[in-house]
DNA sequence: TTTCCGATCCCCT
DNA sequence: GGGGATCGGAAAA
C-alpha cells in the first residue's frame, strides 16, 4: 500500500518530501492498458524485475511519470504515483516544477508575462496534483529508472510516514485515468485509488 | 463552468 | 506513420 508513504529525495539539491495521495495500479502483460503488454523488452524490462524499483517514462513528449515496480520478478507490473501532496522542499519542488513546460510558456507569452492578470500562483497543495508534475516537482526522468526505491540510502526513495498514526484517510477508487484505449474490460477496472477528499489529488478532466 | 487544443518525442505497428 | 498512464491556457457556452 503506497497511499499514505512519503516519497522523499535528499541530495545536494536539497530535501523534498511528498505524501502520496493518489495512485494507479498496472497488471501484467494481459493488462491491455499496462506498458507490459509490449513485447519489446527495451521499454519495460525493469518492470519485470525486483519489486520495489522505479520505472519512469516519457507521455506526450512532455512529461515524466515515476512508478515504482510491484510484482514478483518475472510477473511485470507496477504502481504509477499519480499525485503527491507536498510536505518538505516546497520551494525546490516549485523552481523545479517551473522549468517543465518553461519553453511552451515562452511559446504563448513570447514578451515574458502572462497577459492575465487573474492568472494566480499554483498553491502549495496543488504542485504535484498529477503524475507527470510529480516528476516535475522531484526532477525525475526516465534516466532515473532502476532507481531502487527501497535503498534507505538512494537519494529518492519511499519511507513509511512517522506520522501516520495522526494522519488517518479512506481510500475511495475508481477507473484508471486515460486509457481509454484499452476497451472496456481493462479501462473499466477500478485500479485508482486515492485518499479520500484530499485536496491534492488530481483532478477529473 | 466545460470543452478543446497545442506542445513534443519516443515507441510500437 | 500515429498516438499516448498529461497539462495549462484559450475558447466556447
Amino acid at each position: 500500500m503506497l497511499l499514505g508513504a512519503l516519497l522523499v529525495r535528499e541530495d545536494e539539491t536539497g530535501r523534498r518530501v511528498g505524501r502520496i495521495v493518489e495512485t494507479e495500479a498496472y497488471a501484467g502483460p494481459e493488462d491491455l492498458a499496462s506498458h507490459a503488454r509490449f513485447t519489446s523488452r527495451a521499454r519495460n524490462a525493469v518492470m519485470s524485475g525486483r519489486p520495489g524499483i522505479a520505472y519512469v517514462y516519457l507521455v506526450y513528449g512532455m512529461y515524466d511519470c515515476l512508478n515504482v515496480v510491484t510484482g514478483p520478478p518475472g510477473r511485470a507490473s507496477a504502481v504509477l504515483i499519480r499525485a503527491v501532496e507536498p510536505l518538505e522542499g516546497v520551494a525546490t519542488m516549485r523552481d523545479s516544477r517551473r522549468r517543465v513546460g518553461r519553453r511552451r510558456r515562452e511559446r504563448s507569452y513570447p514578451d515574458g508575462r502572462c497577459r492575465h492578470a487573474t492568472s494566480r500562483p499554483v498553491p502549495d497543495r496543488h504542485l504535484a496534483r498529477g503524475p507527470g508534475l510529480v516528476g516535475a516537482c522531484f526532477g525525475v526522468d526516465r534516466s532515473w529508472t532502476g532507481t531502487d526505491l527501497c535503498d534507505p540510502a538512494s537519494v529518492l526513495r519511499l519511507e513509511a510516514d512517522p506520522r501516520a498514526d495522526d494522519r488517518p484517510f479512506a481510500v475511495t477508487e475508481g477507473p484508471r485515468v486515460g486509457v481509454r484505449y484499452a476497451g472496456l474490460e481493462w479501462a473499466g477496472r477500478p485500479w485508482r485509488f486515492a485518499i479520500d477528499g484530499h485536496p491534492s489529488v488530481s483532478r477529473a478532466r
